[in-house]
DNA sequence: TTTCTCATGTAACGCGTTACATGATTAC
DNA sequence: GTAATCATGTAACGCGTTACATGAGAAA
């Protein structure tokens, strides 16, 4: 789906710039993405080449100038229709899981350290991601409904993060068990 | 991570040519990966030129000869070491939650239709999945462990989409009652 | 004095995608 | 006759990443 549409809904919430932009991407926990320039600046100038933006560029003594973008007609209509678009299946980058997969050689205590490890990097993406449901978003005026959205959507990724948790603690225990298990019949 | 590292892990169960690769990947429902000719024939080539793979063309005739890839000790302390690598956590990309975020001005009739339809789209994957996750891996000799982590990876992404069918119909339900109460309040 | 925030942008590269190209054999 | 299967590969492009570049003012 690219990044644009991220972008442009932002700025239909509110006028900002390329640097606004990258802190609000580059803050959130639910937006995957590193933010980086490259990305922002040039999906900015898309943007405006579509006439989705308009620009208004404002002088300051010292920093360099800002570039404030603003949502127009045109931009509203495309970024309806960008959310009507039919939804699709959600994919599912867990490299992780990968790993297990190929793992025959490890040993067992091996994989126990590697589950831990996994549990720390999955426990504390859901720390902040709580932390960061709990504030609420900077949108100005947001309906009963808007808002109900905007938290469903924090509730989809942190209960994605729980059963993540839950399922590590389930292999770690029962890799234990199945450990014990061959050992007493080897012998 | 990149395909690559599955292709090695393939190739380490059993010696395979891109053109099986590219089958075992494509039919694959939890490796992402769309498994284009480009990404294994040149993975292949480098995983070549990195020694980790030895190459054997068998001769044909009529259809092109085939290029057998076997794995190299070399390879096999390559897999080891990535699957021993500081496990990170999953990134979740669900473009329709970020249609939802930005759903302000669509009509709540129309996003339940779209809640239905990413029903149906999450829906078929986990039915799908479900269906491959029976079938048993095409790897020669599993030991138990081996066995369960297959298992166990299957019932990963197994529970995520379930967990996703469940968020879908809590939205649903919720969106409805949202409606009522607002319908009753604003006359 | 060094680091942080503000503010813009570019270069090089990695990984992935679709579509194109070739050509024989087999199945409908 | 048309399509699918086997089998290799290339071209062009999209989206994303890290790192580089500049430069002022404020804070530690």
């Amino acid at each position: 789906m690219s990044i644009k549409y991220v972008i442009l809904g932002y700025i239909s919430w509110k006028p900002a710039t390329g640097y606004d932009l990258k802190r609000i991407i580059a803050d959130s926990e639910i937006l995957h993405w590193s933010a980086n320039n490259n990305q922002i600046y040039r999906g900015l100038v898309d943007l405006h080449k579509a006439e989705w933006v308009s620009k208004e560029v404002v002088q300051q003594d010292g920093s360099p100038s800002r570039h404030i973008y603003t949502i127009t007609p045109a931009g509203r209509e495309a970024l309806a229709a960008w959310v009507q678009e039919t939804p699709e299946a959600p994919q599912q980058r867990k490299a992780f899981l990968m790993q297990l997969l190929w793992a025959d050689d490890v040993k067992t205590a091996v994989l126990q350290t590697l589950l831990d490890q996994y549990l720390d990097a999955v426990g504390s993406k859901l720390f902040m991601l709580r932390a960061q449901a709990d504030r609420k978003p900077d949108q100005p005026d947001m309906n009963e409904r808007s808002q109900y959205l905007w938290n469903m959507v924090y509730r989809n990724a942190i209960a994605t993060y729980e059963m993540e948790l839950d399922w590590i603690r389930q292999v770690r225990q029962e890799l234990g068990e199945l450990g014990k298990k061959r050992g007493r019949s080897s012998r």
